[in-house]
DNA sequence: GTGACAGGTAGGGAATTTCCTACCTATAGT
DNA sequence: ACTATAGGTAGGAAATTCCCTACCTGTCAC
């Protein structure tokens, strides 16, 4: 289904190419493979396979378009990246503004 | 090359266990290996080859006090992910808002 | 139809991951 | 010093990943 666990979620962002393409079809829109591929050294079918790999995680889908295939980034999946990160927000808030704030926050800003 | 600090926190999130040992030290506090080991079907010496990859992302830190070696989150590292993800976030928030705004954009369009 | 193009699947090999058992090091308590 | 405890390292098997070449499918143009 397209309910996609985290847990490919987070096996697909483990590669730097994949995490690439996401950015590229962030900065630059729903593309073609030709288009995305053209940014990696690697052969087609290996890229076809990265493109799987996002496609089974929910990161990205595939409109066809005549023989193109058009592939666009899906938000909703990072969004659980994003769920899942939440929880641990004070600990880097710690780490960057000190322990002092900390103290602070904990007596006015506890969420 | 030297992997980079995000590639190595990326891949270190891409396994349950060591996501589920974050969760930990986080719900928890700093514990000793014995105490987050427990929580886990395998043997020791696994479970310290996660950790050893948890340390060399920066993602925990180890404490020596006597025998024991208390594990703790270290937020930095997770931040990084944060500021990964930050430019994705309109992503999901139009996926969030996704039908309003397409009937918008429809009535527009028919107009 | 034939050919060219977009992009996928099949199968395989090298490198990496993840788990194991066996062994080593360091510290605490007696 | 001796023993038990905490936790690591060494080395290896099985599974997975990532890349490759070769081949297949579907669409467009002629």
């Amino acid at each position: 289904m397209e309910t996609s666990s985290a847990e490919r979620v987070f096996a697909a962002l483990a590669s730097p190419v994949r995490r690439e393409v996401l950015r590229l079809l962030r900065d630059a829109g729903p593309q073609p493979v030709n288009e995305l591929a053209a940014h990696f050294a690697m052969a087609r079918p290996s890229f076809s396979e990265h493109l799987r790999v996002l496609r089974e995680a929910g990161l990205v889908s595939e409109t066809r378009a005549g023989r193109q295939r058009l592939y666009r980034l899906e938000g909703a999946a990072l969004y659980e990246v994003q769920e899942w990160l939440n929880p641990f927000e004070r600990f880097w808030r710690e780490k960057l503004t000190g322990l002092r704030e900390l103290l602070d926050s904990l007596d006015e800003d506890e969420s």
